[in-house]
Order: C-alpha cells, then sequence, then structure tokens
DNA sequence: ATAGCTTTGTGTCAATTTTACACTATCCAA
DNA sequence: TTGGATAGTGTAAAATTGACACAAAGCTAT
C-alpha cells in the first residue's frame, strides 16, 4: 500500500474514474473478477461491480488502471489495454449507487467519465481470500453475468467485444495462460473469447504453422487421462513473423 | 448556432473535453480537418490543432462530439466512432497552449481528459470558407501532417489505426465517398486507408463478390479518358451479408 | 491385471481463396 | 486522327480452409 502513501498528497480529480475489466481463464472458461459491494446496495441494484476508482491528477490513465489492479491483486506489469471512455450524464442515479460512491470518497452528485480498460492475468496469479482490504472480489464466469451496477455491464460488453478483435490481430491470449500450457487449453480459450467453436485440427495446425510456440519435452501430470505436451509462447518468434507484416490470425 | 443556445446554460466540465479527427477524402488521399490556431500559437508550437471543446454536463460524449463536428461544420448525421481517452497530467505545457486554452474559455492549469472520436465525411460536403465562426478550417493530406498542438498527433495515429482496423471489418469506407462513386476512387480510398498497395484487379474481384454494390447505368463525366461505371453503396444488400455473421473483408 | 473411461494427437481430400500478371477499350484534347 | 490517360477484364498456380474419424496414452475402479 505504498502507492497510497504517495498519491495521498496529490487531489483526485472529481470527474474521471477508471474501471478495469479483468479477465481470467479457469482452463474451461473466460471469467472476470468482480466486487461484491455487499448489502449496501442488495435492496437496490446489482451487488457485482467492476473494480475501479477515481484518478489521481498527477497520473495518467493507464497509470491509474494499472494502480487499480496492483490495489485490488497485487499484480505489476499485467497486460493492460483502453477500452475506451464512457459517460452519460444520467449513468448514476439509483440511491444505493450514491451511497458506494460516498464510500470510495467519490462525490455522489458529480458527472464522472469512466475510463475502462481490459487486463488479462493469470488467473493462478490471484486467487481472491475474504480480507477487507479485498473487498470481496471474486472471479465469475463471463457467461453467467447477466447484469452489473452502474452501467458496468456494457462496459463489460464493450471489453469483450474488443478483446474478440484484438485476439484476431496479436496473441495476446497468452496472458491468460500459465506460463506452460497445452494446445487444448489454448484451443478453449479462443473458443471461449470468440463465442464459437472451432475445429480442434484446424486449430492446431493453424497455430503450429505460426511458429510460435516452443513445444517443452514435457507433459501434463496428474490428469485422468493422456497427458498432453505442454508449450510455452515464443516472444521471439513472434517479434520476428510480425516483421514479415504478419497481423491477421485468420480467426 | 440554436444547439449553442441550448446550452448555454449547462456548466461547462473543466476536466473533460472532446476532440474530432474528421477524416475526408480528395479521390487521391485521406485528408483531416484541422483548425488553424493562427499567430497565437506560431512562436512556439505548431499552429494546427484538431477541433475539440469541453463538455457540457448535461451531454454525453458522443453528443458532444456530435456537437463539435455541427458548429466546426454545421454537419449532422456523420459517421462518428470513438478512439478512446487521452490524458498525460503534462499533455499541456507551453505557454502558447495555455493563452489558446483560455481563448475557448478552457481553464489552463486544469488537468483535462480528452476523448477522442474520428468522424467519416464526404469531403464534398463541406468546404471550408475563411470566416471568423469556421476559425480557419482546412483539410489537410493525412500524409502531410508532421506535427500537431498539444498530443493531437499522437491522437491522429490513433485514430488512423482505428480507422484501418475498422475498415478491415465493416464497410464504413463509403461515408468518405459521395454517393456516387467508381470503382477506382474505393480502391485508392482502401489504399490511403491501408496504407499499402492493393492489386487493382483483385480489388475490383473482392469487392464485386461480396455483391453490397448497386451498379448503375451512368458514366462519369467529363473526364479526359474513359469514363468509369458510378456504384451507390447497397445498405441492405450490407445488413443481408451482416446476417451470414460476415465480418471481415479479408485485407 | 485388466477393462473402461477420458482426452490427446494425427492426415487427407475437395473446395475456396489468394496472388501475380498484361492487354484492349473508351473518352478527351490537341 | 493521333496520343494520352484511365477503365475494365481472365487465368493459372499456390495457399488456405473446412470437414471429417480413429488409434494411443494414462488414470481409475474392479
Amino acid at each position: 500500500m505504498q502507492h497510497i502513501q504517495k498519491k495521498i498528497n496529490s487531489e483526485l480529480n472529481p470527474n474521471v474514474s477508471v474501471d478495469c475489466v479483468i479477465f481470467g481463464f479457469d482452463l474451461e472458461q473466460l471469467t472476470v473478477l468482480l466486487i461484491d459491494r455487499g448489502e449496501i446496495s442488495s435492496a437496490f441494484g446489482p451487488r457485482l461491480a467492476l473494480p475501479g476508482n477515481l484518478i489521481y491528477d498527477n497520473e495518467n490513465l493507464d497509470m491509474a488502471a494499472n494502480r487499480v489492479l496492483d490495489e485490488l491483486t497485487g499484480l505489476k506489469d499485467i497486460y493492460l489495454e483502453q477500452v475506451g471512455a464512457f459517460g452519460d450524464p444520467d449513468r448514476i442515479h439509483k440511491e444505493s449507487d450514491r451511497e458506494w460512491l460516498k464510500s470510495i470518497r467519490a462525490e455522489p452528485e458529480a458527472r464522472v467519465i469512466t475510463v475502462a480498460y481490459f487486463t488479462l492475468v493469470p488467473m493462478s496469479d490471484y486467487k481472491p481470500q475474504a480480507s477487507s482490504f479485498a473487498k470481496n472480489a471474486d472471479w465469475i464466469p463471463v457467461s453467467e453475468i447477466k447484469e452489473l451496477a452502474f452501467d458496468h455491464f456494457e462496459i463489460l460488453q464493450a471489453a469483450k467485444e474488443k478483446l474478440k478483435q484484438k485476439i484476431k490481430i496479436q496473441p495476446i491470449g497468452f496472458n491468460l495462460l500459465p506460463e506452460k500450457f497445452t494446445l487444448s487449453q489454448l484451443h478453449r480459450l479462443y473458443e471461449s473469447i470468440l463465442d464459437k467453436p472451432l475445429d480442434k485440427r484446424n486449430f492446431r495446425r493453424k497455430i503450429q504453422k505460426l511458429d510460435i510456440l516452443t513445444s517443452l519435452r514435457e507433459k501434463q501430470r496428474g490428469v485422468p487421462h493422456k497427458p498432453s505436451l505442454l508449450y510455452e509462447f515464443n516472444e521471439e518468434k513472434y517479434q520476428e513473423l510480425t516483421q514479415t507484416g504478419f497481423d491477421n490470425f485468420g480467426f
């Protein structure tokens, strides 16, 4: 919490906040790290919200997004991308929302523009624990989310769409997997993000032809079936590939 | 200027502005509508800037962008898309910039987040005239722009990139052309935006196979060479195409 | 130990798409 | 009528995509 000390002398900008769509992948499906706002809002709107906060006047937007992520999870150096700015004048309207905003020191009456980011974290790097600091955060499968507080559901959908487009162009999916992963896990990840089935053999052929994976000599252990070979993402090979003007995975 | 009357009672938000990258196409190359800030800044930084303004507290971001566009050009119902939010704490630093900001009633010391949009305008719909209201706006070829005021050059590059990605997915290029256009004009437009040469015959084949153009029985007039057939974009056919799940032009 | 369950990992063929490439037709101007 | 400029057109080889089925490997339960 050192960063909070450093920021305490700087002023909060009452008009601009940052919200983070923190994506994870439980090796089966895409998930998002959401905050349960608790009883304070239970009688009114949805309890679940995206983590976010007002920005300080001496930090830029990317820094603010990284700070929100860090304060919640302790993670740094995480893949992060801006989704866009959201801000209808009436985006905050419920009494419960006002109470919640007061509790995080925001000005409940002020017009707030929020800048949304999505981040990709290897889910194993952060296991939520019930602590007061952790604000009851939890990984929720994207497919189960039907509503969120404020305009956060809209933001989530924009983030999903941006991720979907981006993964067709850059191999950012590896940021959601552990260092070593199987082709099947990668396959399921792409299906989750693109939200459509991909033929197993065609997927493997396509990925392997790109030659951006290092095949390890290691196998999965402890699985109740034929163990899979493990792979690593090869950053150097991918850089070589982009030099050729490659910018389309063809999904 | 009725809209200004309506807004006069509402408060400007001193922390959030909107900047518009207004793209045009002169049938040869991509251009942007820029404002010459005049002598006030000539001794210091670049005179050219993107049109923009602070937002009012009772309008949403899209409305603000449309307003900026309308105030400058009088155009309404224009294709418009958000690029993203920009806002380093030190993005405004030059003395000349402070003076300029005062002249548009902005708070020169305040931290300003700007939300950038790009818009696509048929260039023939707006011919700049030297008037005080028009603020010395002019179409400048994108390829000639080497610097802009504030962080506007960075914004321009982000807008170009967004346009490039978007045109691979949706046929938004037609918004830059007159109603009736030739395949060669469309071809040059795609080359300008994608910033790479496209084989003429392959381009024509690809576009025509999509079947989203209506071929008119009309020819170009007054050109000093073989006149081209004219085409119109067919919105209905494109809607049919999207029903099939089509979302990639393959450029 | 073995039978059964589960997931891995592999190849081919047909259809489609992409790429590279050059000449004639038409209109205007001189 | 000629010259200049751009429009408009086809094909063949190569690469990519899409559809599809079965044996191999490890774990578990008996």
